[in-house]
RNA sequence: GGGGGUGCGCCGGAGUUGGAGAGCCGGGCCAGACUGUAAAUCUGGUGUCUACGACUGAAUAGGUUCGAAUCCUAUCACCCCCA
């Protein structure tokens, strides 16, 4: 596999150092990609970027997962139109060895000549104080070139402090470091990293007389204009807490149309063969194409079982839809449901007593914020316990409604799903 | 340090010369219909509640007034000009 190849026909190449191609064609580079820990989890936005350290490895390089400890702790400009809220040390600390696990899972990190490092800048400034810093690093760059990134220039209206300014050192004074320690020789990342990346190759250039390279991604945009990874719920995550497998299974399910053509060649490591196969079809069958995303990256993220049980949910709770196939499921089925769903743990003396509709989406558990909603919803015909529509605001929930004396399945409109599960 | 301005719904805009605001337009978002759990289109909705009604609401806290988003005082945030 050819790295620059792959990522041209998958229109993963953005930006590229001249030479990279002579480099990349004499054996096997070191390259890397940063990540700061500023969340508690990695989302489908740093998916991509596992995704290019994945294929870099696949075409025999070396990919380095470089996590920001340091960087993380003063944070990254790039794309924000205002400061960044400083996060503690502690939740920074806390966010990397979450993330660092998760990153573990997406390369090899155990064999050949090629297996992948996982490191933390914190490393490189544990032993630098301040006048070090401003001799040996800040020395480098003039404010001049570095006044002239985007990201930077952005801000001059509106502000930016300096801790935020100087990080495009800290970010160039990386690939320094690693280069001198771990002979890495390329830095990749989006294309909103493009002048952090390319500090990094002026500062190898100036203070070690070497060359060094560089890489991006174009950003991944939605048809619609809005930021990718977000769902109108919030962020897709990759830890399992956060978004259930289920939610991620969903997400590529109902994905918009004009994004497939993206999205099969930024995220399947599926072969162009399968994938040009995948899309002459899409035509006639998109969902299919939607179901081989979502079922690769499942299994990815998650697990071939975690898959399984999304599947099974989905089937069941859109494929057959009917009362009676509700009914007729049995208890075990419903425990799944459960468990991938929001579901909610409610009194069983509440439902024996009998509860007024709006009372159980809203104090009892929280489906829905206020009893506003609650009325607006089932005014709008959207609203059903069990399937059954739910025609007034005065309704009740009592046994009855129990399936297999411990289950009710509320449902707002089409997507929003829940379990009531008594104890 | 001095002077001036702005501040209401998730966002943008319009409007309010002390006299009716849960309140205009656009976007977003939610739901319904149609569909394929997609898009487009059409329809309804988008402060709270014990709901044909009531309550809260114009940056925050006070004040003047029969009546305040509008006037006064203080505070906060942002913007502009001068130094």
């Amino acid at each position: 596999m050819d790295f620059l190849q792959e990522l041209a026909w998958r229109n993963m190449l953005h930006q590229q150092t001249p030479g990279i191609k002579e480099e990349l064609e004499k054996g096997m580079v070191t390259g890397y990609i940063g990540f700061d820990p500023t969340a508690p989890s990695l989302t489908i936005g740093n998916f991509v970027q596992l995704q290019l350290l994945k294929l870099f490895q696949l075409s025999g390089h070396q990919p380095i997962v470089l996590m920001g400890g340091a960087t993380g702790r003063v944070g990254d400009p790039s794309g924000k139109d205002a400061e960044r809220q400083l996060k503690s040390y502690e939740e920074i600390e806390h966010n990397l060895q979450f993330q660092a696990k998760q990153a573990r899972k997406f390369l090899d990190f155990e064999n050949g000549p090629n297996k992948a490092l996982l490191l933390n800048n914190y490393d490189f400034y544990r032993e630098m104080n301040v006048l070090d810093f401003l001799r040996n690093v800040g020395k480098t760059l003039t404010v001049n070139y570095m006044s002239s990134k985007e990201s930077v220039k952005k801000r001059i209206e509106t502000g930016i402090s300096f801790t935020e300014f100087s990080y495009q050192l800290l970010q160039a004074y990386d690939f320094q470091c690693l280069y001198q320690q771990y002979n890495c020789r390329i830095q990749m990342g989006g294309s909103d990293q493009w002048g952090n990346i390319t500090s990094g190759t002026e500062f190898i250039r100036k203070n070690l007389d070497a060359k060094a390279y560089a890489v991006t991604t174009p950003l991944l945009t939605k048809a619609d204009g809005t930021k990718f990874g977000k769902s109108e719920s919030g962020n897709i995550w990759l830890d399992p807490e956060l978004t259930s497998p289920y939610d991620f299974y969903q997400f590529w399910i109902r994905a918009s149309d004009a994004d497939m053509k993206s999205f099969i060649r930024y995220f399947t490591l599926k072969s162009k063969e399968e994938i040009e196969a995948l899309e002459t079809d899409f035509a006639d069958q998109p969902n299919k194409l939607k179901e081989a995303l979502a079922e690769e990256l499942t299994t990815r993220v998650h697990s071939a079982e975690a898959l399984e049980a999304a599947k099974n949910v989905s089937n069941l709770l859109f494929r057959k839809v009917n009362k009676d196939t509700l009914l007729s499921l049995d208890a075990s089925s419903l425990e799944t449901v459960a468990r991938e769903i929001k579901s909610f743990e409610v009194d069983r003396s509440l439902i024996e007593q009998g509860v007024n509709i709006g009372d159980l989406m809203t104090e009892h558990t929280n489906m829905l914020a206020s009893k506003g909603e609650v009325r607006r919803a089932i005014k709008g015909n959207a609203l059903s316990v069990n399937k059954d529509k739910i025609a007034s605001h005065e309704d009740r929930v009592n046994q009855e409604a129990l399936l297999h004396g411990r289950f009710i399945m509320i449902e707002n409109g089409k997507k929003n799903k829940y379990i009531v599960v008594v104890n």
